[in-house]
RNA sequence: CGGGGCGUAGCGCAGGGGUAGCGCGCACGGUUCGGGACCGUGAGGCCGUAAGUUCAAAUCUUAUCGCCCCGACCA
């Protein structure tokens, strides 16, 4: 490819209202332009990576079996009406009437589309399993998109579904996948990331792994053990607390708190701290009903967990509507609806000597015992895992870091065969509904995530197996005959060998020039200018370790042959 | 959906009642040129949109749309 004729502009200044440096550098090196919030067009430097991208993606749901399909991106309500998601997934299903009227979306996954072209056309139990996937461009009317790629409204997506005989089937496939996964993402050129335990959430279904490049720009909080290898979405994690101080309760005993209020005015003015405390907070479900939760003063709500526990969505509660005391809320006395859900959280398990609200308008009471004073209680999880906690598995104190989700499997189970009445004849004449695993892989996400892990203070920095070319041929002074003529015949040789290469054929000043080959980050870079011409040679500089090698002209193919083989090498064998 | 911010040339920004500006980029000519060169000439804007106030609005008022950030939400 010509520089010259390249579509798309490198720019010095970074781009207003981008903050992420994928974002920042995706723009400034002219890969991709917005067309409306969350919505991009991809250049052609770009799409060759989304490209490569997806061809390793192919490849290896293909080793698994996987056949290649594509779904509509255009579906009627009745196919959403059929599992139910037409009504409970709310504005991201982006709805919309055609000309006669008629309901439609558009697709933001598509189990719906999958068990269809599945339904009365796999009849045996002798068709299962198989897995069906597409690569495709998917629209979710996000709430709010930000960081350019890393969380648009349309993105692409792969998606994969599997359809078994059974649980041990489909696990057994699940973990093919997982495996399938790690070799993908190695493959991509990602170094730093892990699969962690995750939430289900509305996909329905009860096993799920996310696949997250671990970076602190990521909008998922991760929990992980560095020594035994745990490793959990916040949303899921549990933990082991400090300890608990089990010394014997006195006598409880109500004490005057006047104005004390939130757990630091609490402690300060009983001289007591936060893990003494056992705090309440308070939410409200869907249908009005109220929920309190008790957990030590020093951890917070995890509200995922809280709300399966709760089974509805929760929001704060105004807590005087239900006759309750802000700031005086506590377990000993409460009284509460009769539909109310209270919790305690298993920080209090064992606590003694703590301080818990009186219900009663300034005054706490102190010296309550978890064992003594907390009766019928049943604890349960629903904290958040904190900084200083400790590994449930081996002990050792967890990490907290973020991350950015690049693909997620789960175990579907039968939610979408058994709503859409999918069913094979099993070996015995009788019918069952297979169970699906699905999943997903964000291309778009995965290529602006490896930017962040990858890229430095200059451009981006692509791995060989995704760069959008693999050689960057960068001749300085073009207004030298000798320079313009060898750069044709290198140009037309490197191609001839098989080798991707953009060509820089822009007579332009040697600055311009090399800060836009930093800046579009392809891995190899071929200089020549009148002075390596005197030389014989050519100056070759690897764009990840700035490494710089002088290669003669004649040696120049085959080593740029064994550099690209060598970088891919390295990759490959770590898989 | 809540809170905040910004819309003026392709990009980054200034100007806050009196005919539209700067830097970069772009085009042409010339001199340079291994780390974003210089000189000259030129093209490019309904100041997001709509109503209002005014002799006069990019500028003041209101509404609306778009975009960014934070929060809620996220199969």
């Amino acid at each position: 490819m010509r520089m010259s004729k390249l579509v798309g502009e490198r720019i010095k200044e970074s781009p207003n209202g981008a903050t992420l440096k994928s974002h920042i550098y995706l723009l400034r090196a002219g890969y991709i332009k917005q067309v409306s919030t969350g919505i991009f067009s991809l250049l052609p430097p770009a799409q060759r990576v989304n490209q490569k991208i997806q061809n390793i993606i192919r490849e290896e749901m293909d080793a698994l079996g996987g056949q290649e399909v594509l779904f509509p991106v255009v579906m009627p309500r009745e196919l959403w009406d059929m599992s139910g998601r037409y009504d409970s997934i709310k504005g991201e299903l982006l709805r919309f009437k055609d000309r006669t009227g008629h309901d439609m979306v558009l697709g933001m996954t598509h189990e719906e589309a999958a068990v269809h072209m599945a339904l009365n056309t796999v009849k045996s139990h002798e068709q299962l399993p198989f897995m069906i996937y597409q690569i495709q461009t998917k629209y979710r009317d996000e709430a709010r998109p930000r960081g350019g790629l890393i969380r648009a409204r349309e993105f692409t997506m792969k998606d994969a579904y599997s359809f078994h005989t059974s649980q041990a089937d489909l696990e057994d496939y699940y973990k093919k996948v997982y495996d399938a996964y790690f070799r993908i993402f190695k493959r991509i050129g990602f170094k730093n990331f892990i699969a962690v335990k995750s939430d289900t959430g509305m996909m329905g279904g009860k096993v799920a792994d996310e696949f997250m490049a671990v970076t602190e720009c990521g909008e998922d909080r991760l929990v992980i053990c560095p020594k035994c290898g745990y490793s959990s979405n916040m949303e899921v994690a549990v933990s082991v607390k400090t300890e608990n101080d089990h010394n014997v309760a006195g006598e409880m005993q109500e004490v005057f708190t006047g104005n004390a209020k939130t757990i630091e005015e609490v402690c300060a003015f009983l001289e007591t701290d936060a893990c003494h405390t056992a705090k309440s907070v308070c939410y409200q479900t869907d249908d009005g009903r109220l929920v309190v939760v008790f957990l030590r003063g020093d951890c917070d709500v995890n509200e995922t967990k809280l709300q399966k526990i709760a089974k509805s969505e929760l929001t704060p509660a105004k807590v005087e509507e239900f006759g309750l005391i802000a700031g005086n809320i506590g377990c000993i006395n409460l009284k509460v609806p009769e539909n109310s859900v209270v919790c305690f959280d298993k920080t209090l398990q064992g606590l003694e000597n703590f301080v818990t609200g009186a219900n009663k308008k300034d005054f706490h009471i102190k010296n309550v015992s978890a064992s003594r004073d907390l009766h019928d209680v049943e604890f349960v999880d629903v904290s958040l895992v904190k900084e200083g906690d400790r590994c449930v598995c081996c002990g050792e104190k967890l990490n907290l870091t973020r991350g950015i989700e690049i693909g997620n499997i789960f175990q579907l189970g039968t939610k979408y065969t058994a709503t859409m009445g999918m069913k094979v004849t099993m070996p015995d004449g009788t019918t069952k509904e297979p169970i699906m695993g699905c999943y997903g892989i964000g291309v778009g996400r995965s290529l602006a995530s490896i930017i962040e892990e990858k890229a430095d203070d200059k451009g981006l920095v692509w791995p060989m197996t995704i760069a959008p070319w693999q050689v960057h041929l960068c001749p300085l002074r073009l207004d030298d005959e000798n320079v313009a003529t060898l750069a044709e015949e290198l140009y037309r040789n490197i191609q001839k060998a098989g080798i991707e290469v953009l060509y820089d054929d822009r007579n332009l000043s040697a600055g311009i020039k090399l800060t836009d080959s930093e800046l579009m980050g392809i891995p190899i870079r071929v200089i020549i200018s009148p002075k390596t011409i005197t030389q014989g040679q050519a100056e070759v500089t690897i764009r990840q370790t700035g490494e710089k090698l002088f290669i003669n002209f004649n040696d120049l193919i085959s080593e740029l042959k064994a550099l690209i083989a060598d970088e891919i090498e390295e990759i490959e064998n770590n898989l």
